[in-house]
DNA sequence: CACCAGGCAAGTA
DNA sequence: TACTTGCATGGT
């Protein structure tokens, strides 16, 4: 079997386990955003909590964000942890978002990706994953997301090598995938649901993962 | 108790 | 360039 067929076929499969995948969990562009930089090695629920503060006090906006010092962001966002780096890392985001649309997220609609994505990796503390689930999630662009969860699974499937560079591992699936936004928003949920279910570092769960059919390597070719 | 979570930047050699 | 370390809370 071809690797497009089978990342086709392990799509599929993922989709008649979860469905619709309710990524990314926000109401607004900004709302992802922030999310983004604060779940960086973080786990979701600490990230919801960090949310929840902004949001009861009604601070979930660009123009009242901005009129937070750092140490009063920081104290608001604690519970998702490295809370004084993402402080800094939001700040230089809302300042970036200050020069390139004064904070109305819809007027970056015009801007071209691949731009875009060399900007967001310029402000410190937005990395490859974290810029590219900015364009997939938040604006809407065709971009592949992939992390630790991706590499993971999918060299323990033998489609790639265990050390591969980000970009190597996304390619992997931009040359094989439609360009479809759809799709990649709900692949790469579906690849934490799944990783988070089955496919934990020291405590992995191959035997019950949907995915297992996948494993044996006579399906590849 | 150890280990993990929807990374990234800065420092070292 | 190739490693290493700091960042930190909260759940299992």
């Amino acid at each position: 079997m071809s690797r497009k067929a089978a990342l086709t076929a392990i799509y599929q499969t993922l989709q008649q386990v979860f469905g619709d995948s309710g990524w990314w969990p926000a109401d607004t562009p900004l709302e992802v955003m922030l999310g983004a930089v604060l779940t960086q090695n973080t786990a979701w629920t600490n990230v919801e909590k960090a949310i929840v503060n902004l949001k009861t006090k009604n601070l979930l906006t660009f123009a009242a964000l901005q009129t937070l010092d750092l140490a009063e962001l920081a104290e608001l966002i604690r519970p998702a942890g490295f809370f004084r780096v993402k402080a800094l890392r939001l700040k230089a985001l809302l300042a970036w978002l200050n020069e390139s649309c004064a904070g109305n997220i819809e007027l970056l609609s015009n801007c071209d990706t691949d731009e875009l994505r060399q900007e967001l990796l310029n402000i410190k503390g937005v990395g490859p994953e974290t810029a590219d689930a900015i364009l997939l999630y938040a604006l809407h662009r065709p971009v592949f997301v992939v992390d630790e969860y991706t590499r993971r699974i999918f060299s323990r499937h033998g489609m790639a090598p265990q050390e591969i560079d980000y970009h190597e591992l996304q390619s992997l699936f931009t040359d094989a995938l439609p360009e479809d936004v759809k799709m990649f928003r709900e692949y790469h949920a579906y690849i934490v649901s799944v990783a988070k279910k089955w496919c934990k570092r020291h405590k992995p769960d191959c035997l019950n993962c949907p995915l297992r059919p996948f494993l044996d390597q006579d399906f590849y070719e």
